[in-house]
DNA sequence: GATCGCAATTTTTTT
DNA sequence: AATTGCGATC
């Protein structure tokens, strides 16, 4: 399976070494996942028989996107057949929540806040949440305040519940009562209490318990220089429980995100833990990224590090060489402007200068740079001088969405509606939008329809769906601004400009429909549509605005050619040929420490354990490691510039980091201070290339569907993010199958049901989260729900004994990059005439139209990861109709139906690939598809728009 | 050269 | 609210 000679010496003595618990630390560009991946490959390798398989094995990563990419590595080590859905690649608090809704029945309903949403949650509930118990330390009359002070007070909730403390006094546990017992109300969960729920299920023996006690034996560990507390002990607990080996990866020099409670102690320490000769530490030394120069400088500064483990070294593996005088470079200027205009000379001047790696030779190009930033206050002036010299560029972190011409229009519906502007105004922004060929008839019928949802007419008053969300669909349909209406047809180089500004444009639309969303989410129905519009406009105008990035970019089905800009924390795992790092200034890089109101000053310092890592340690070891990570993110080039800001007192003196790079000069010292003499200029140039990205791209079902239907329609809802109206019947189809997934699993056990065990359960999984204040509807709902599964249970309970899987994982690795994930509702086996035979069964809702193909395609794709699953072809799909409860006839699956689905699967992202996004020509399709009212086709007469 | 007062300025982000 | 830089003052 793997080739143990690809690794180096000690790579591969972390892959085999697998008897004690492992430390491997692993210095920038050593090769650190794809060892962790040979590891892994290695354990499950049937050849060594060490009797692991992949559910023995759970690997936590950082982020998702690192599991993503550990996922792939993988499975290219891994054959097919092998269960691989079984084994664990992701973060902990996705393995958290995984654990919980599968091993406790009551968490099933529940989903989870992210940030904004949780805010919002927060300032809708202020004054029974918990806020109000929590005042100033130095005045206990001044609680915090609704929505100034929210920031803080999720703050407070998270240092308190992930960080080791010490007896919280009585009001701080009372606001921690009831913020979680509000969240529990509503059946949601915030990140740090996922963790906390996990762990709280570990104390005792649950479910959960036995099934880590049983299976878990590797448990690997990633980034584990920035775990925190409440993680750490979660992997201890469990450690204790499987008695596992643990394999911790990580760099003491790179932990940067300790205002989180995040602590290298674990890592420095991590020996400790374990009895002598039980545990290991393995140093992956060498450097295959940087040449020689990034790595000199980039020791040179971090050894001035105390807090770090002993005797480390990082070694070139000079996979770059080093060119003195050239490759890294300390520029000063007199001023910042100066200094963006000398960055973007430097950008111009570098591209199509030969560079070599392990792909050939090729000439830089815009996307191999990148500009590393402390803070984002810094981007503007820089974005302002790329664009004077016309170097294209994206940023992740300028918040613009709101100031860009579309947006204004799209928020001036609501502004119209709470009558803040009149109707000449709205019309005004929306004629003036760039390119548009918007026909003012229709935009006045658009206006006029407006006119019908003003809050304060009596009819509307009275309307518990207004839908925000809908208002905004139904203005672009009514005044027909599609895609094409902001795309100047003509046959020159205009017509490629205004096709890629209305795609930005319709991008930021469906940035905007998601901003709506996170709103409604929280607060749909829950006041009279005059504060309906009055609360968004406010979430807009405080919250939002500084919250929601600008469009174009960490888009995952478009790469562009083009420099990137990004913080520090961000850059974290990837790397450059090139990188410039502006701004050496003292308050910058170090970042002084930023003054104002704080969490401290509610929160007592000395309730916290390590409290001081919250905050900047006064050696400034956090900031160095920072620069540190700038530094090894480049592979050979690196452009070092200062200058003082003319404009800002903080930022005038030269960080003193600079000096302890300079330090280092001891005969050959790396940088090129200040003289400006190298110039890229004066260099041979071959063609800029830019290098060829695997975009690895992970597909579900829905997804793909929308794919097969019309890959307009999967342009809309996956690159532009539109968002659906909510509305109060949601909820039916989620509390019926997370009621058969609680039936199935207590059924397979052996449990028996009677009338009122059924009715707990009911009670338990039901939910409706847009359903309030008009309780007409909640008795019908509920019925529904209830009469269903009463239904099912009479039909279907003595077949409960066949079931073999319920909600199972598949995921199939279609080639290279394309991985295809789902979940599969039921699987059984029964026996029929001595062999057995295998049903994949799916539940639908009467509404969706279940004798569709699309469904059909849907089992065809389980199959295929059922197979990959367990080696085994099933035999029969089908389709069961909610509502319906008809026992419907299971369908033979025959061997030419996976080959078929998997060509589909290939064309369809072929689809993605070419950004090919074409309209459907089957109008049957158009009727039955709710989005056709953000598409031109629905201008089409033999196209019904579905009310 | 030390101290004082005053005005200007003030992060990072994942789940 | 705290930190910083800078000029005024001792």
């Amino acid at each position: 399976m793997i080739d143990l000679t690809d690794y180096s010496p000690n790579q591969r003595k972390a892959i085999t070494s697998i008897d004690k618990h492992l430390r491997i630390i692993a210095c920038a560009g050593s090769g650190k996942t794809t060892t962790v991946a040979g590891k892994v490959a290695y354990l499950l390798d049937p050849k060594n028989d060490f009797n692991v398989s992949p559910e023995n094995i759970i690997a936590f990563t950082f982020t998702e996107k690192a599991a993503a990419e550990l996922k792939t590595k993988v499975l290219e080590n891994v054959g097919h057949f092998r269960g691989m859905a079984n084994m664990y690649t992701g973060t902990i608090h996705g393995w958290c929540l995984k654990a919980l809704q599968e091993n406790e029945y009551l968490y099933q309903s529940y989903s989870v806040l992210d940030e904004i949403k949780l805010k919002l949650f927060i300032d809708k509930h202020y004054d029974s949440i918990g806020m109000k118990e929590i005042s100033k330390l130095s005045n206990p009359s001044v609680p915090l305040r609704r929505f100034v002070d929210t920031s803080l007070f999720v703050k407070i909730m998270d240092i308190i519940r992930e960080s080791d403390n010490n007896n919280l006094p009585t009001n701080l546990q009372l606001a921690k009562k009831k913020y979680e017992a509000k969240l529990k109300e509503n059946k949601f969960f915030d990140f740090s209490m996922i963790l906390e729920k996990a762990l709280e299920n570990l104390e005792s023996k649950t479910n959960l318990f036995s099934n880590i006690q049983s299976n878990l034996k590797y448990l690997i560990v990633d980034e584990y220089q920035d775990i925190n507390p409440i993680q750490n002990k979660l992997i201890q607990k469990l450690q204790h429980i499987s008695n596992c080996n643990l394999i911790v990866v990580g760099d003491d020099d790179q932990n940067i995100y300790q205002w989180r409670g995040s602590n290298n102690k674990y890592i420095i320490n991590f020996e400790k833990n374990f009895s002598e000769n039980s545990v290991q530490s393995i140093p992956l030394s060498e450097n295959y990224r940087s040449s020689p120069g990034i790595t000199k400088i980039a020791e040179t500064l971090i050894s001035n590090n105390k807090e770090r483990i002993p005797n480390k070294q990082m070694l070139s593996a000079e996979k770059q060489n080093f060119e003195r005088g050239k490759d890294i470079l300390y520029n000063r200027y007199e001023s910042v402007e100066e200094e963006n205009r000398a960055i973007a000379q430097y950008i111009n001047d570098i591209i199509g200068v030969p560079f070599t790696d392990g792909n050939g030779t090729r000439g830089l190009a815009f996307s191999d740079i990148s500009i590393l930033l402390r803070t984002w206050n810094k981007a503007e002036s820089i974005v302002q001088a790329l664009e004077d010299h016309n170097i294209p560029y994206i940023t992740a972190g300028v918040n613009q969405l709101f100031d860009t011409p579309e947006i204004e229009a799209a928020l001036g519906i609501f502004s119209f509606l709470y009558s803040d502007i009149d109707e000449e105004e709205l019309e005004l922004k929306w004629v003036s939008l760039p390119n548009n060929s918007l026909n003012k008839r229709n935009l006045q019928k658009a206006i006029e329809n407006l006119k019908e949802k003003f809050p304060n007419l009596p009819s509307v008053d009275k309307n518990w769906e207004y839908s925000l969300q809908k208002i905004f669909w139904d203005f672009i349909y009514t005044s027909e601004a599609f895609e094409e209406a902001f795309i100047i047809e003509t046959s020159n180089a205009l017509f490629e400009r205004t096709k890629e500004r209305a795609e930005i444009m319709f991008f930021n639309f469906g940035k905007f429909s998601q901003v709506i969303s996170d709103f409604e989410e929280i607060n749909f129905n829950s006041s009279s549509p005059r504060f309906h519009l009055f609360s968004f406009l406010s979430f807009v105008n405080y919250v939002a605005r500084d919250y929601y990035p600008e469009g174009w970019l960490n888009n995952p089905y478009k790469t562009p050619n083009a420099v990137q800009i990004m913080t520090i924390h961000q850059s974290k795992g990837l790397e450059f040929p090139v990188v410039i790092l502006p701004g050496l200034n003292k308050n910058y890089l170090p970042a002084k420490k930023r003054g104002g109101l704080n969490e401290w000053h509610f929160l007592d310092r000395q309730l916290i354990v390590d409290q001081q890592r919250y905050e900047r340690d006064p050696d400034k070891e956090d900031e160095r490691r920072l620069l540190y990570v700038a530094l090894t993110r480049s592979k050979k080039y690196l452009l070092l510039t200062q200058a003082p800001d003319l404009n800002n007192r903080l930022y005038k003196i030269e960080s003193e980091y600079i000096q302890e790079l300079n330090r280092a000069r001891d005969g050959v010292f790396p940088v090129m201070i200040s003289d400006k003499k190298f110039r890229f200029s004066n260099e041979t140039k071959i063609t800029p290339q830019p290098q060829e990205k695997v975009n690895n791209i992970a597909l579900d079902f829905t997804t793909l569907k929308d794919i097969f239907d019309c890959p307009y329609r999967f342009k809309l809802v996956s690159v532009f993010g539109f968002r659906y109206p909510l509305n109060q019947r949601m909820g039916v189809g989620r509390s019926f199958h997370n009621c058969l997934m609680e039936l199935h699993k207590r059924g397979k056990n052996g449990e028996i049901f009677n009338t009122e065990e059924l009715q707990d359960l009911i009670d338990r999984q039901i939910h409706f989260p847009y359903l309030t204040n008009s309780i007409k509807l909640q008795e019908p709902l509920r019925k529904k729900v209830e009469k269903n599964v009463i239904e099912y249970h009479k039909d279907n309970h003595y077949d409960f004994e066949h079931i073999e899987f319920i909600e199972q994982d598949i995921q199939y690795k279609l080639d290279e990059n394309i991985l295809v994930l789902g979940r599969i509702d039921l699987i059984k086996k029964i026996k029929s005439n001595g062999q057995h035979e295998t049903i994949i069964i799916e539940f639908k809702s009467d509404e969706e139209n279940a004798d569709l193909p699309i469904t059909r395609d849907q089992l065809k794709l389980y199959a295929l990861g059922h197979r990959e699953l367990t080696g085994e072809t099933a035999d029969y799909i089908m389709t069961y109709v909610i509502g319906e409860n008809k026992v419907k006839t299971p369908e033979k699956l025959y061997p030419e139906d996976l080959q078929e689905i998997e060509d589909k699967i290939r064309k369809s992202v072929n689809f993605i690939w070419s950004e090919n996004f074409l309209k459907t020509n089957d109008f049957k399709k158009c009727n039955s598809c709710y989005q056709v009212r953000l598409c031109s086709r629905s201008i089409n007469k033999e196209i019904k728009v579905r009310k």
